[in-house]
DNA sequence: GTCTATAAGACGATAGAC
DNA sequence: GTCTATCGTCTTATAGAC
């Protein structure tokens, strides 16, 4: 089941998914007001007509890509094992979103600019489920620090940190690669990112690195 | 002198500042592409075809106000003191930066949309600017760790961290309010964000609050 | 299902009276 | 400087043949 409540393309629509990710390039590069239905026509090779048969509007088609990127977000960051020490759901969760970050960079940055846009195009329900996840584990972070498990931190804060330097690097072609003076990221840039977020989210926290993910 | 290299606004121009004014709200709520140049008039409440004495293009009219929102950060931002210790110079720019994105909500913004943006819309020279200043402190924070004044860590992920952790709050009517349900953020709300954060940037480079900001 | 042709309207920009 | 009226273009969406 995804966020909409239908599975995502029961398979046997290869049209229609040519077109939904010739539309999420589009979305991406251009913004929803700066995307135009012929150049996602184009890029998927169908006639222009073509892309309306299958979504009726172009606002229908946001809907759907924006759909599978909250899905994807969802469906990867999901499970926190509450039992666990907080260094190692912090690490892995930092190194998951690091990963989801290099692998959809599309995807984030269609998100990343929902949130700037403040969620405008976003349904009721996609909003609901994004933010539950959060508040799930700013409350295991709570919990953590009563139990002197961890230094005392706004978890919003943290998590924010988190989610916004992450975020921030998804952005190939903007700021990092100006600054770094690279036209993209490697995976060792990500890798880099990765554990040098790690090491500063735990020193935060006052915790020592666990070392299991990987050797620093 | 500003990035233009003309005055901003020598006084005397009521109207063109309206303009101005009506169109950083409009660019801030809708991106460049989404903008309508009848709803800034409206809101300027001139008619349409005034906006077009004044901004030659709806693009002109975009660089007008990019122009002021950069120079707002360059100025805010520009002094680095290097003799002073780096707690102090961290916390300041903390304080600094989150107070701007509190007294300028809506440039803040403009400013993150057009980074997400890629800079599609600034100017190689305004570009420059903003890459100066960072490289700036970058290099002041690799010569502190050279010399044993604070923990080793990447200077430009310390950076991003306070960088993308107040920009991420400047959207007020996002995924912010919405996670603290409320609609909009007080002068307490950004106080608390900025203990917050100087406390986890310290504790990243393992240094002790100086408290001459405020007591913790 | 696929495609061509076109409708219907919105938009940025301008001409020209005052 | 200000404003009305309008031009030319672009864009979404649809009608209707195949």
């Amino acid at each position: 089941m995804t966020a909409t409540g239908r599975k995502i393309t029961p398979l046997g629509n290869r049209r229609r998914d040519q077109i939904l990710r010739a539309a999420e390039a589009e979305f991406e590069k251009y913004g929803y007001e700066g995307a135009r239905i012929q150049r996602i026509a184009d890029l998927a090779e169908v006639p222009k007509a073509n892309v309306h048969y299958y979504f009726a509007s172009k606002s229908t088609l946001y809907d759907a890509v924006l759909s599978n990127v909250v899905d994807l977000w969802n469906a990867a960051l999901a499970p926190i094992d509450a039992a666990a020490d907080p260094a190692t759901v912090l690490e892995d969760y930092i190194r998951m979103k690091v990963e989801l970050t290099r692998l959809y960079p599309a995807a984030t940055r269609i998100f990343a600019q929902e949130m700037l846009g403040g969620w405008q195009h976003l349904s009721e329900h996609l909003k609901r489920e994004t933010r539950a996840w959060t508040e799930h584990l700013a409350t295991e972070i709570e919990n953590w620090i009563r139990q002197k498990r961890m230094l005392p931190v706004d978890p919003f804060h943290l998590i924010f940190v988190i989610w916004a330097t992450t975020q921030h690097y998804a952005e190939s072609g903007t700021q990092v690669k100006s600054i770094y003076r690279k036209n993209s990221l490697t995976r060792q840039d990500h890798d880099r990112l990765a554990d040098s977020l790690v090491t500063m989210v735990l020193r935060i926290c006052g915790l020592e690195p666990v070392g299991h993910g990987r050797n620093t």
